[in-house]
DNA sequence: CCATCTTTGTGCACGCGTTCACAAAGACAT
DNA sequence: ATGTCTTTGTGAACGCGTGCACAAAGATGG
């Protein structure tokens, strides 16, 4: 998953445990294909394959939001859209912001997902003045120092960072004094936020990084060992070489840029 | 958190917990800015606070990796960034292939991110005959049908999802079928692979929703009341409507846009 | 009206992850 | 060399999430 949460209450919201909450778009996303099909009721067997979860699972899900559901015969599929619409907030419309129109923010605003389920894209914000004006995804950039005015305007309390890295602390402060206090960051640092708002983060690096650990782990079953130069299950400690100056940057990689082909040298320091 | 995990073998891998291989990066990310500043060595409490985690938490993730780190000094930054790259596998060089290069996948291709950390686009796939040959971020698209061939030369294991939710399966499918062990995907719909492949998945408009529960809950904690009209604690079961055809959509929500404040009728059905 | 069959809702147990709290290890000063 | 002080590494307790397994509920057929 791309996802990573950061600074969750953690308690269970209005008796909601956090990992059904994170499902329920899941849910969602199912029924509504099923209701465009017009099925009028699923078992949770078959929501639950075709949202990829465990049955019990669902059932429990759904046991939080109150008895729907007829024994014997399933769950009404439009009866639940609502009730699971509801419940997310998608019955009303909220206005974002999107800060940060460079490739990634510009696809994003392009991306239909967002408009499809009660977003609506209120503003599209960037620091570059050579940006405002031009039309993305059919709305105007606007200059980031209308920012503040802009969420005031239009009621926004969700906003999108979409901006590089360096910027998006400042960017994130800016949105939570104007009044957001829901966060999606693409930008790859961690938000420190007040009490109160919630972050989410999307890094694409990061899940990429994921996979390579366990496809590392795969290719190295298949060769026999358990684990090709990776394996020296306990590596030798740091051992003495506190105070040896900066020249531990030397020792370790080859140099700053090392082979062509990005690989390290297996030695390691003594 | 804009991941979610999907078909996870959940047994710990080598004995590194999913949960602390999900943290690597984001120590990896920090400790990467430590060392561009040539800091020679961070304490658990620093490096935590930079990663936006409990620094307790961060002693026992890195203790799965073994001791490294000194007593009374900290870690070492450089051996610690090589540690937790090798681990990570990010040592070896990873040639993925990016299969739909629309909005979302030329974005993503011009990120820059997936190439920093040993991730090498190796090739841009679309089925649109118009896109092929066009140059995205400097690589030519290619035309789907070479797909196998494409992954077979280039020794490719981890492909990434960017099309269409309708395509996705299809092209996981092939992905799977020509040797690819690990998929990142963008498309919103839930894949199913076989035992062995791994695959993340990114959906935005999920991240936006599980905000959205979360913002409706805090604006309802504000006006008041626990919940506004979502309170009612136990809602009415659906009850007899069984064969009653169709008409469930008509008696559940009000109407289609309800009032100007977006919220529902406290009504439900019989 | 009764029997059977399907499917929900949930009590319970288990395992993973998180956090606390502290002993051990080492640096540093004297 | 010895003592003090800092920081790691980890044992143990706790809580959440998951999955099993089953009783209760209701539909369906006779």
């Amino acid at each position: 998953m791309a996802t990573g949460r950061t600074h969750r209450p953690a308690t269970r919201s209005r008796g909601i445990p956090e990992a059904t909450v994170a499902r329920l778009p899941l849910y969602l996303r199912a029924l509504t294909a099923l209701s465009e099909r017009s099925v009028p009721t699923v078992s949770s067997e078959e929501l639950a394959a075709a949202a990829g979860v465990n049955s019990a699972k669902l059932r429990k899900d759904f046991s939080y939001l109150g008895s729907y559901g007829t024994r014997g015969v399933g769950y009404d599929v439009e009866y639940l859209v609502y009730q699971i619409s509801r419940e997310l907030g998608l019955t009303q419309d909220w206005p974002i912001v999107m800060v940060g129109i460079g490739n990634l923010g510009a696809a994003l605003a392009n991306y239909g997902g967002f408009a499809s389920r009660g977003f609506r894209v209120a503003a599209l914000i960037d620091a570059d003045p050579a940006m405002v004006g031009k039309p993305v995804a059919g709305i105007a950039v606007q200059f980031i120092d209308d920012l503040e005015r802009i969420i005031d305007e239009n009621g926004v309390s969700i906003g999108v960072i979409a901006t590089p890295a360096g910027a998006a602390q400042q960017v994130c402060d800016r949105l939570v004094a104007a009044g957001v206090t829901s966060i999606l960051n693409f930008a790859p640092t961690v938000l420190s936020v007040p009490d109160g708002v919630d972050v989410r983060k999307v890094d694409l690096s990061i899940e990429l990084q994921i996979l390579a650990f366990h496809e590392q782990r795969k290719a190295g079953e298949e060769n026999g060992a358990p684990a090709p130069a990776a394996a020296a299950p306990v590596a030798p400690p740091v051992a003495a070489r506190t105070a040896a100056a900066p020249a531990a940057p030397a020792d370790a990689p080859g140099d700053g840029r090392n082979g062509p082909d990005g690989d390290m040298p297996a030695v390691m320091p003594a």
